[in-house]
DNA sequence: CATGGGTGTGACCGGTCGGTAACTCTTGGC
DNA sequence: GCCAAGAGTTACCGACCGGTCACACCCATG
């Protein structure tokens, strides 16, 4: 009764507006990964979620199984989506590997400085602490590729010591990630870029 | 009955034999601190702490009020520590400033290779969601403390542009500290060592 | 029109959580 | 030896958690 009285179709429909997507399943997987974005893992409950998603916990325990796997589902959407922004940094610069590598200078710095929250990946890391918790593996896997990404540009870009840079670089957005949830956006994390870009000038020279 | 057997004289003997503590609350903030790092902070109730250090959870609640207090507490125990570090960097190198920032440096390495665990705080910085939480507070002012010390031991050491080099050794720590989460002690924060000293050679020129 | 897969609903389970109350026991300082 | 302060014990509260169940429902496909 009362909220019941809405049609499903009419609700559906309000889902759609304000999510964008018709199926639960996206709809869930969207909505969990902004609310654990928002209270953390252990801060919000799948009943919650699902509320949110405009379905319900059976439909959600019918796609993921447990939180557990939607957590780990969440996180590989985030790695994928972030490994795809590796082509638009091509595309942007095909052929230029040193313009590349200050191109993700760039845009990391742009992300730090709009976006409050830290990397969903590395959070999740110091969140959970059970070691075969499902996330662990996609959590590692995806560290593991972007610092190899990031090192086959710096090697591609002529750097003295592409792993080192490829290290340094990496040290550096995550700590100013960490940095920006510890003190803000005005504490270290303002200064990656130029940090970045000074540690990429050095092991390759000016430009 | 049964475990309630055992005297209080002898219970307390066998605590102190554990934790080297006689009283009640700094057994609480070392078992405390010991278990939130181990379960993260939301992973670990206020009973199964409480038991852990030889006490009980109306004692710790006389002398901490909430869990949040006792949270913020466990920090600054924390935070003091590690302030008291300094003096002894200052005394291994005194007059000294550059030494005192090269030791930084290997004594940070040392850290990294040594403990599985990040930084507590960051890492409750990370964890805690609430932005009126007694602990953000004590987060806050530790970090901005570390890193004025650290610049403050950068300018004189002469460092061509001490502000930089400060924030870029501390986001290089605490990128390396929330590396070793997600990828355990082998990837790129294995690399800190090189990357922090090759950073204080650039900026102050070799030794 | 029938059917079956995906979905919504509400109740329920056992467990754990942070926090409180009332009472007893122990101990150190006078 | 007394007494107050600190500490221990037990039970309890209401809320919430992840997860399961049985059942009704809607709708596209055949």
């Amino acid at each position: 009764m009362s909220r019941g009285q809405v049609s499903r179709r009419l609700k559906e429909t309000l889902v759609i507006d304000i999510c964008g997507k018709a199926r639960p399943r996206e709809r869930i997987v969207e909505t969990a990964t902004s609310l654990f974005r928002r209270h953390g893992i252990r801060g919000i409950g799948v009943d919650a979620i699902a509320e949110a998603a405009g379905t319900n916990k059976m439909t959600l325990y019918r796609h993921f199984g447990s939180k557990d796997e939607l957590i780990a589902e969440c996180l590989r959407h985030q790695a994928d989506k972030a490994e795809r922004k590796w082509a638009d940094l091509e595309a942007a610069a095909p052929g230029d590997p040193l313009g590349q590598l200050l191109g993700w200078c760039r845009l990391a710095a742009e992300f730090l400085a709009r976006e409050a929250q830290g990397c969903d990946l590395a959070n999740t890391a110091v969140e959970l602490h059970e070691d075969d918790h499902p996330a662990r593996a996609v959590i590692e896997a995806f560290k593991t590729a972007q610092r190899d990404k990031l090192a086959s540009v710096c090697r591609a870009a002529g750097a003295a010591e592409p792993e080192l840079l490829a290290d340094t670089l990496h040290l550096l957005i995550e700590g100013a990630r960490v940095s920006r949830m510890s003190v803000g956006p005005g504490g270290p994390s303002a200064r990656f870029l130029t940090a970045a870009e000074a540690a990429v000038r050095a092991a390759v020279g000016a430009r």
